[in-house]
RNA sequence: GGCCAGGUGGCAGAGUGGUCAUGCAGCGGACUGCAAAUCCGCGUACGCCGGUUCGAUUCCGACCCUGGCCUCCA
């Protein structure tokens, strides 16, 4: 089965076909640098990672690009705030970002392009776009002539005109037309700035991604991916900016929207105020339990993040890794399973779901043949438990879970307690339990619990394992 | 108000015109000194009202409700 994709442009799930299959090139907008990012923003870095890994498999030229704006009027005010220069925050807010996201098994992008690096490019395209009649200067601003673009408005299902007259902007009087938008604006004295031909001045939001994606993917590219809060305006605009740039070459081929994450049922954001900063969330929680939440709806569906989303995925990450525990033995390689029920379910618009389910089946498939299979296992049985296990690890690694040891995954954490003092514990707990007595043994494991670790007796001895975090 | 999604069992969350999601939690059983883990089993879920159909949670229409965008936003 082959990939496909809905596109937000067509409004269908479609296949996906590359425009050059040596060279496939995907785009993400990226964070704006002035602060914590939310659990929110990562939940297209983490679902279009997964999208990644599956191209990746296919077109192993593909070119990911995932920018990152560090010149913005947030940015501006928290350096003011702060007495600093603006790349003093960004630079530190990007190598946070940096940092975080990859602790959810995020794979880096190919290329994270930078705003303040493109400025020159950025200046160039304001050029080309008021030489061709699509942009004009006004006042030290270049703004962008909407009337001049007909498709304006094609990927958000608005025409002109409703816009216009639903504006709610306040309409600046060097403005043409209510809802031309900035693609240059100028700065004062105490603001960050480039010389132009317009004046000193600050690019606008929009047409940052713009020359971002054509100066590193090309002027048309396969896959544009972004929240579905950035359809209006800044996707539609950057449609606008791009397209008439390029002499009326289509941007993107396809545009992928992930759904907004919600919290207490509405949209997480820091204006409404109901966000969770995800570099508190990953020094409380596993990393890998917050990036099986986020996959667990589909990407397209609102998500609505909460405590018991978390701690259910920590307990469904407890029962796959406590079947990989069982297969440790086994020393296999990932078999990427191509073709396999994972395959098909990501295959199909990116669907991580049921891609999950497929991977508690073949953890219950294991579990079956390790409950089942008389001991010692045939040669039969031991060759299903490593075909398993393989898939298991493959199916993990298309969605970047399950890839650490499972002791490290039920040790987590172990700077709160001392594993040699737990091991002392549990070994005073077998002598007592040989001896029968039954009171002490049962003392001591509240002793462990009461510690946060959580013991289980099996044929091979005492297990335990962190409860906490 | 306009445009766009969506309403599924205790919770999360897929999917489908007519046997099955899956996970978490719960209950019963097996195992265990007791737990835990694991295994087996269980719960007659598809917002409301009509329509189409032999048959609709799934298709069509109305209604109610929720969320998103229309302004910075992943």
């Amino acid at each position: 089965m082959a990939l496909r994709l809905y596109n937000s442009l067509t409004r269908r799930v479609e296949p996906f076909a590359p425009g050059n299959p040596e060279r496939v090139t995907m785009y993400l907008c990226g964070p704006t640098v002035y602060s914590y990012v939310h659990i929110g923003n990562a939940r297209g870095p983490v679902v279009f990672d997964v999208l990644a890994r599956l191209l990746r498999r296919k077109y192993p030229r593909l070119v990911y690009a995932r920018n990152i704006t560090d010149v913005d009027d947030k940015i501006n005010a928290a350096a003011a705030k702060a007495g600093v220069p603006i790349a003093t925050i960004a630079n530190r807010y990007a190598a946070v970002y940096r940092e975080d996201i990859a602790r959810l098994g995020v794979v880096p992008p190919d290329v994270e392009p930078l705003a303040t690096q493109h400025i020159e490019q950025i200046i160039a395209m304001c050029e080309a776009l008021i030489a061709s009649g699509h942009a004009y200067a006004a006042d030290g601003h270049v703004l962008f002539d909407v009337a001049s673009f007909g498709d304006y408005g094609k990927l958000s299902g608005r025409s002109t005109d409703e816009l216009i007259a639903g504006a709610r902007v306040d309409v600046a009087p060097y403005k043409k037309n209510p809802v031309d938008f900035v693609l240059w604006k100028p700065s004062s004295a105490e603001l960050p700035g480039w010389d132009s031909p317009w004046g000193r001045g600050r690019p606008g939001w929009h047409i940052e991604c713009s020359v971002m994606a054509a100066e590193h993917l090309g002027e048309t590219i396969d896959i544009h991916a972004g929240g579905v809060d950035l359809v209006f305006p800044h996707h539609e605009n950057e449609i606008a900016q791009s397209t008439c740039a390029h002499a009326g070459r289509p941007f993107a081929r396809y545009w992928l929207h992930n759904g907004m994450l919600t919290f207490g049922g509405a949209k997480m954001s820091k204006s409404v105020g109901n966000v969770k900063q995800l570099h508190a969330l990953l020094q409380q929680y596993p990393p890998e339990a917050l990036r099986y939440a986020l996959l667990s709806a589909h990407y397209r569906q609102p998500l609505d993040w909460s405590e018991a989303l978390i701690e259910q995925s920590i307990a469904t990450l407890d029962r796959l890794y406590g079947t990989l525990r069982e297969l440790a033995e086994y020393d296999v390689a990932p078999d990427p399973a191509t073709g396999g029920d994972i395959d098909i379910a990501l295959e199909d618009d990116l669907n991580t779901p049921v891609a999950l389910a497929s991977l508690n089946g073949l953890a219950a498939e294991a579990r079956h043949v390790l409950e089942n299979e008389p001991r010692p296992f045939s040669d039969a049985a031991r060759a299903e438990l490593r075909r398993i296990k393989a898939d298991l690890l493959g199916c993990g690694q298309m969605l970047g879970l399950l890839q650490q040891d499972p002791e490290a995954w039920f040790k987590r954490g172990t700077e709160h307690v001392d594993p040699a003092h737990v091991e002392s514990l549990i070994e005073a707990r077998r002598a007592a339990r040989a001896a029968r007595d039954f009171a002490r043994a049962d003392a001591i494991r509240d002793e462990l619990a009461a510690m946060g670790v959580a013991i289980e007796d099996g044929p091979q001895g005492t297990r335990w394992k962190v409860t906490q975090r």
